[in-house]
DNA sequence: TAGATTGTTAATCGATTAACAATC
DNA sequence: TAGATTGTTAATCGATTAACAATC
C-alpha cells in the first residue's frame, strides 16, 4: 500500500465523500459518475477522479463508480474497518456529549473508559461506563488496548495529561483543549479548536458586512 | 478596508496567531520578531510576515512586532471587538457544553437564548438562560438582534431548521450537524463535523502503522 | 551609523483544473 | 460498435518559501 505522502487536503475530503456515498447507498443508488457526484457535492469532477486515483482505480471507464464498493473502499482507507478503543479524559458536558454520540460507535469508535479529577463526577455513569479517577488512567490504557484518547479538559491541565499519555504509549489523541499539545510526531494528534472555528465564522460575518458597505460607496 | 479575497488558508491561521500572541501578552513580553514567532509556532517566518501583510504593515523594520498592538489588530480582523448575540438550537449535552464554555463569552460571543423541541429540556435552565420551545425561535431571533445560530441538533432536523433560520434573516450559522446546510451564500456557515475529524485521526493512525510495517520489509 | 528585521518581489513548490487517450 | 466515463498527463492557478532592498 503506497498510502504514503498523500496530501492533507485529499484526506480532509475523504470523510465528505464517504458521507455522500453513504447517502447514495441509502437511496439504493448503484452507480455514480464523477460528473454526478460533482454536481451533488459542488466540487469539480476532475478533483474527484484525482482524489480517488491517489488510492488506485476504483472506477470503470464508461460506467463510473459502484457506490457500495467505493463506499467500502473509502471506509477502509479511513480505517473504519477496524474497532478503535477510546477513552475520554474530562467528563464534563463536552466529554459526555461525545461519549453519548452513538454514531461514533456505529463506525467502530468505542469508548471503553472515562476519567476525571473532580470528585463530583468520579463514580458517575456516562451511558454504560463509569467515570474513574485520572490516576487510574495509565494502567487502564495499558491493560485495555486503548488506541485513542479524547482530551476534553481545560487547557491548563492538557499538557500534563498529554505527557502521561505519551508515557503509556497512546497512539492518537483527539484534542479538544485549546492548546498545541507537546507530544512527539509518532503520536497522531487531531485538534478540534472550537474557538478557532468560531473566530473564523466571526471573520466571515464581518467581512460580508464590510463588503455590503463597500459596494455602496466608491472608496 | 480591502479585506477582500484573502485566502481561507490565511484566515484559518489567524486564530492560532491570536492565541500565541495572547500567551506572549500574558507573559508580559512586549515585542516579537517573525523569527521568534516562527520558532515558537513551527511555521516559517516568511509565512508569518506574508500573512500579516495581507492586512497592512503591523511591524517595524529593525524592531519586529509590538505584541499588544498586533494582538489587538488581529482581534479586530477576526471581529472580536464586537459583541455577538447567539442562540443555541438543540439543548443536548453538546449544546449545554457550548453554552457553558465561558471563554466564548470573554471574547464577546454571548448566548441569549436556547431552543429545543424536547419536553424533557424545555423550561430547564442552562446557566442563566432558559430553554424555550423551538417554535419561539423565529420571533426571538428577530427581536433580539441575533447574529449567530449554533446548530446542535440531529442531522435529520438540521435542514428544516436551517430554512427557518434563513427566513428570519440569521447572519451566520455555526453548524455541528453532520450535513451540508442548504442555505444561500449570503449566510455564513462554519461547519464543525466531528466525525470527519475523528475519521482523519483514524486515517493517520493506520497510515503510521502501515509505515512501520513498510520500513521493515522492502517492496 | 551599523544591525536588525520588516515589507515585498521573485522563485519554487504543490494543488487544482483541463484535456484527452485508453477502455469498458 | 458507439457512447460514456475513467485514469492520467499536461496546463494553470494559487500558496508557500526565499531573497533582498527599504528602513527603523
Amino acid at each position: 500500500m503506497d498510502d504514503k505522502d498523500i496530501s492533507n487536503a485529499v484526506i480532509a475530503r475523504l470523510p465528505r465523500y464517504y458521507r455522500y456515498l453513504g447517502e447514495l447507498k441509502n437511496d439504493r443508488i448503484e452507480r455514480v459518475s464523477s460528473r454526478e457526484l460533482s454536481r451533488l457535492m459542488h466540487v469539480t469532477a476532475s478533483q474527484i477522479r484525482q482524489d480517488f486515483n491517489n488510492f488506485g482505480g476504483f472506477g470503470q471507464q464508461g460506467y463510473g463508480y459502484n457506490v457500495d464498493y467505493l463506499y467500502d473502499e473509502i471506509g477502509k482507507i479511513l480505517g473504519l474497518d477496524h474497532i478503535h478503543n477510546m477513552i475520554i479524559i474530562g467528563a464534563g458536558n463536552l466529554g459526555q456529549a461525545l461519549v453519548g454520540y452513538m454514531n461514533f460507535k456505529n463506525r467502530g469508535f468505542v469508548f471503553r473508559g472515562a476519567f476525571d479529577i473532580s470528585q463530583n463526577v468520579i463514580g458517575k455513569k456516562i451511558g454504560s461506563i463509569e467515570v474513574l479517577p485520572l490516576d487510574d488512567m495509565p494502567e487502564f490504557v495499558r491493560n485495555n488496548n486503548i488506541d485513542i484518547a479524547v482530551l476534553t479538559v481545560p487547557k491548563t491541565a492538557a499538557a500534563g495529561i498529554a505527557k502521561e499519555l505519551v508515557e503509556c504509549r497512546i497512539k492518537a489523541i483527539w484534542n479538544f483543549a485549546h492548546i498545541d499539545l507537546p507530544v512527539p510526531d509518532s503520536i497522531k494528534v487531531e485538534n478540534v479548536h472550537l474557538s478557532d472555528s468560531l473566530m473564523k465564522l466571526s471573520y466571515n460575518l464581518h467581512r460580508s458586512e464590510d463588503d455590503t458597505n463597500t459596494t455602496g460607496a466608491a472608496e
